[in-house]
DNA sequence: CTATTTGTTTATCC
DNA sequence: AGGATAAACAAATA
């Protein structure tokens, strides 16, 4: 499920517990999502008697930002969603456990979860004694998609290097593209009216550009909407479509009211409209 | 029972 | 070597 805007919406989840103190964690310690860990239980036991001080997201991956007096004084707690990692905060009391509620953070108060059925989430720890400094691997993540530094030139050397794969492909790449995903490049090339098949370095100036436009105005749009609250994007969009409990072959171009086209492009199920995106 | 899934990493092929 | 594509991961849902 998550895309920025999801990521964005769970990091927020997890707010009531700011300022709150780690009594203890709880895992499921086997599991797939602390694969990244050499001790989970022992690592994570780290947290106690931490205050959660605040969290940031970057593209899907979530770092919350935990700190105590003692040495050392700064930790974080990296969180990434996979397809079905979900957030959420309860209060502690009436707690109700979820058998894939892998990690759980108690607080006197709250109690903080991680919850994942396919487990293709993942959980990562980082702590250091200095100053205040997110862990090495946050700090080279690339550029966000709505920064200054995602100019347009920047994004035609990208499509000119992955010049020969699907535009579909090359949107999906994490690297390049920190937080946009299958639903959300759909969204972007039909708004731009690009066919998501085009080899990637066939793009034209005026459609790197207006490329360049969708996919922050996308990313702004889903971001003020599920992002915020989980409320609908806009009316307009094509993804309501994608999303709507219609049979695939009535799935219609909310432009064009002609059937969607529904196939595999770059190993990830594609919704285009033929009409309007060439 | 089979096919599908909004993600990422690894293996394999070109 | 570097890039493109397929498979694997795991569990729920249609």
């Amino acid at each position: 499920m998550p895309e920025l805007a999801e990521v964005e919406y769970f990091r927020k989840q997890w707010n009531p517990g700011l300022g709150g103190k780690v009594e203890a964690v709880r895992l499921h310690e086997g599991k797939r999502v602390f694969r990244d860990l050499k001790k989970p239980r022992i690592q994570l036991d780290g947290l106690r008697g931490s205050i959660l001080e605040d969290s940031r997201a970057h593209g899907k991956n979530l770092l919350f930002h935990f700190r105590r007096d003692k040495n050392p004084q700064h930790l974080w707690l990296g969180v990434h969603l996979g397809m079905t990692g979900k957030l959420r905060t309860e209060r502690k009391a009436a707690y109700a456990e979820d058998k894939h509620d892998h990690f759980v953070i108690v607080q006197a108060e709250h109690v903080l979860v991680f919850n994942d059925y396919r487990l293709f989430g993942k959980i990562t720890f980082d702590q250091k004694d200095d100053d205040y400094h997110p862990p090495e691997w946050w700090q080279k993540l690339p550029p966000e998609v709505l920064s200054s530094r995602f100019s347009l030139n920047y994004l035609s050397k990208i499509l000119e290097r992955r010049g020969k794969a699907p535009i579909k492909a090359v949107l999906l790449m994490q690297e390049f593209f920190p937080g946009l995903g299958n639903w959300l490049v759909d969204e972007i090339l039909w708004q731009a009216g690009i066919d998501p098949r085009r080899p990637a370095g066939s793009l034209k100036e005026d459609e790197v550009q207006e490329l360049r436009n969708k996919i922050r105005s996308v990313s702004r749009g889903a971001l003020k909407t599920i992002g915020e609250d989980w409320r609908d994007p806009p009316k307009k969009w094509m993804v309501h479509e994608r999303w709507s409990s219609k049979k695939e072959s009535e799935k219609i171009c909310p432009q064009t009211k002609e059937p969607l086209r529904i196939e595999t492009v770059g190993g990830r199920t594609t919704y285009w409209s033929p009409a309007i995106q060439k």
